[in-house]
DNA sequence: TAACAATCCATTGACGCCCATGAAGAACCA
DNA sequence: TGGTTCTTCATGGGCGTCAATGGATTGTTA
């Protein structure tokens, strides 16, 4: 296995840590692991994305498409890696979570991690659920355009 | 044989296990078995959908076509990936269905697998009787639409 | 030396893995 | 054709391992 893939939710203990995931951390390993994720607040959701090495590889990838001292670029550079934290997991597989980002997803006694491929998010439950109810509601209107793969009628 | 096709029921027992039937099993393994299969609750019906290998790359190649870090496509994944738990299937062909799936479909000590193709669902046994049911009637209505007679009655 | 952070250790509960049983079906033989 | 045996599955239970969580201990820095 490769991906992130599947949800979970683990708690926050009164130190701020959090278990990853097993699967999660397996995939990490697999990646080139560093010593550390790759994590920021997710720019367009209340959640943080992160990830390992393929990660912080696409982001290069990401930025070096665009032509250098370009505005756009700066912007970017500035959204993506300026918010970057690198996060080391400890003997146990878990991770401590700094304020800032905490505040950004409202995350207080528990996480949930949602496997996005090639990334990984961390959702307050509560508003996880909201999300995935709208992105339920979304899929549904662009079902059509999809085409197959939901074959019942 | 290479689809999922036939209906079959079985119990959960009091480790909320459920075999899922052998010749659904044969299916998956054929299909580029890697551990464990994908499992969702279905967007328009109270049942769980699930699949192998085949039905994963439905859902990649769905995402392959945006781009990213776009929003769209953030908020596909989470809706495609999100939901999505990866069952893995012990040594005797048994899966366990988490409590936020089991809910979803309602279900309690039974298990009706229905062969789709592709992909196959599950759903509690009763439910599906009132859906079979209903899809009868309907094939009744048409039939007296098209007129003619194949006379049974 | 106090406060904080990082590492280590212990517990518990879930999950994967193994084997046993029994029923149903298929093949086989008389 | 009838009976018998063998195999395949579904199901139940026991046990060991691993992951998640909480707490303690050590090290570090102001």
């Amino acid at each position: 296995m490769d991906r992130f893939v599947s949800t979970f939710t683990n708690k926050i203990d009164a130190k701020g840590r959090v278990s990853i995931p097993a699967p999660f951390r397996a995939v990490l390993e697999g990646d080139g692991y560093a010593g550390g994720i790759y994590c920021y607040p997710s720019l367009d959701a209340p959640a943080l994305d992160a990830g390992g090495e393929r990660l912080a590889q696409k982001i290069d990838g990401l930025l070096a498409g665009l032509p250098d001292y370009s505005n756009e670029r700066d912007e970017l550079s500035v959204a993506l890696y300026g918010d970057v934290q690198i996060l080391s997991i400890d003997g146990d597989g878990r991770i401590v979570l700094p304020d800032s980002l905490r505040a950004h997803a409202g995350l207080q006694s528990n996480v949930t991690f949602v496997g996005l491929g090639d990334k990984f998010q961390m959702w307050s439950p509560e508003r996880f659920e909201d999300r995935r109810t709208k992105a339920r509601e979304k899929v549904q209107e662009h079902r059509k355009l999809f085409g197959s793969g939901n074959g019942n009628s």
